[in-house]
DNA sequence: ATTCGCAAATTTGTTAGACAACTTATAAAC
DNA sequence: GTTTATAAGTTGTCTAACAAATTTGCGAAT
């Protein structure tokens, strides 16, 4: 009994709550243009009925598009989408990235940490350089493939990315990081290759030193050398 | 009477509802460690006595917690914090941009429009061309600093990123102009420089241009001429 | 003493109904 | 025709209850 139970778990192991649902619903029917900029939403009263649910639900589905800066609501007067131009947050829509989209947020990713690398050569202070040392230090003691090396080696471009001293890229870099993170773990797994993580320590190590000897050309590039492998190392072997 | 009512709602024009004042509170909460990641938020029970209001409300921001990717919850057990790692949203906090911030964005904007550039130069097709020109047709024809001029410098750069064929390119570069929307047309309209549009005009047609010939390097010199002649413009002038 | 089973207590998910606060449309009064 | 009350409609909040899932604690069987 118990055991079947657990295979039920397993089949159908996440019930969305139902204002998740809704939200995603009102969310797809907005960003494609369903429902038109500054037009308001149904009024929580049809909504509930059309959803076959309460209004507290609707309430909460709502919720969670005005916190996504898509809606915005008035007292009395009623639910209106904002347009898209004035949309205040940025979303990777949650799911499970496709190798496609790990591709195309590697390519964001590109040009922003050689600008970070830069910028950090330029600016970095003595404790922030003490920072991504210790990164790499943590990195170089981990076990190979394990979760504490690949949270060392996210740290690292994250301690770079604090060291430019503007706040935007340190978030904006663990926003991505924390999104490739479980795309670097299998990838890391999977590969063949047996010297990934000395190779990878090689080539922070280089970015490293030319973020300490303040010299931002080169600390671009050695960041550029090191995208650039490890997206081979991660698609290619 | 009804001026008098007029002014109370501009001393008090925006009483904020619980729900978003507690979200707030809960999240800054979050953010600055005071609720450890992997540690529980106190039950929804609690957090009504705590802030003084009903459970609907405590769970409407809870909704909005869990739109942000900050916690989530498991019915029966509790409502957990997510390690920062693991956020999926991206947010500026709302509130208006510092000066300071403004400039902060648009250091990480400069390194994106570049790539953004270079890639459409590679990668652009003949409608994507076409959706350039025509942005750069509508801020011709715009009046001087009207909103709908600067509507049609953020299409610009937006069509830009879209041509780049990567979909997280096109929605972050909307983004961060939706965000930069405002401080540029204050900007606009408190210049003293009359040629503003014609200098802008100039500069993106040098961009479209070196686009157009599919000259990358080209493209992504233009486009850094151009920020740095607009960021001037912005702070200088 | 340990483990297993099971019921009880907790906690989130959902529903229903009600009233307050605010906005908008309508009708009445001037 | 304009302005002013009135009413209707809509979001904001509260209360009370039950459902569904998890956790906890207790007792029994081994």
């Amino acid at each position: 009994m118990t055991r079947e139970d657990a295979l039920v778990q397993l089949r159908a192991p996440a019930k969305t709550p139902a204002a998740e649902e809704i939200a995603r619903n009102l969310a797809a029917s907005i960003r494609d243009g369903a429902i038109a900029a500054g037009k308001k939403l149904p009024t929580e009263q049809r909504l509930s009925v059309q959803y076959g649910v309460s209004r507290t639900v609707v309430r909460e589905a709502i919720s969670r598009l005005k916190s996504d800066g898509l809606v915005e609501s008035r007292q009395g007067s009623g639910v209106s989408v904002i347009p898209a131009s004035l949309r205040r947050s940025f979303k990777l829509n949650g799911a499970v990235l496709e190798k496609q989209q790990v591709l195309a947020l590697l390519e964001l990713r590109q040009p922003l940490e050689m600008a970070s690398a830069r910028l950090a050569a330029v600016r970095h202070t003595l404790q922030e350089l003490a920072e991504i040392a210790d990164a790499q230090d943590r990195m170089k003691e981990s076990e190979d493939w394990s979760d504490e090396g690949v949270q060392a080696d996210l740290d690292f471009h994250h301690a770079i990315a604090k060291a430019t001293g503007n706040p935007f890229y340190a978030d904006f870099m663990a926003f991505l990081g924390g999104a490739l993170r479980a795309t670097i773990l299998t990838a890391r797994s999977e590969s063949k290759n047996p010297n990934i993580k000395t190779i990878t320590l090689q080539e922070h190590l280089k970015i490293a030193q030319a973020i300490e000897a303040r010299d931002p050309e080169a600390a671009g590039h050695a960041m550029l050398l090191h995208l650039q492998g490890a997206s081979l190392r991660m698609t290619g072997d």
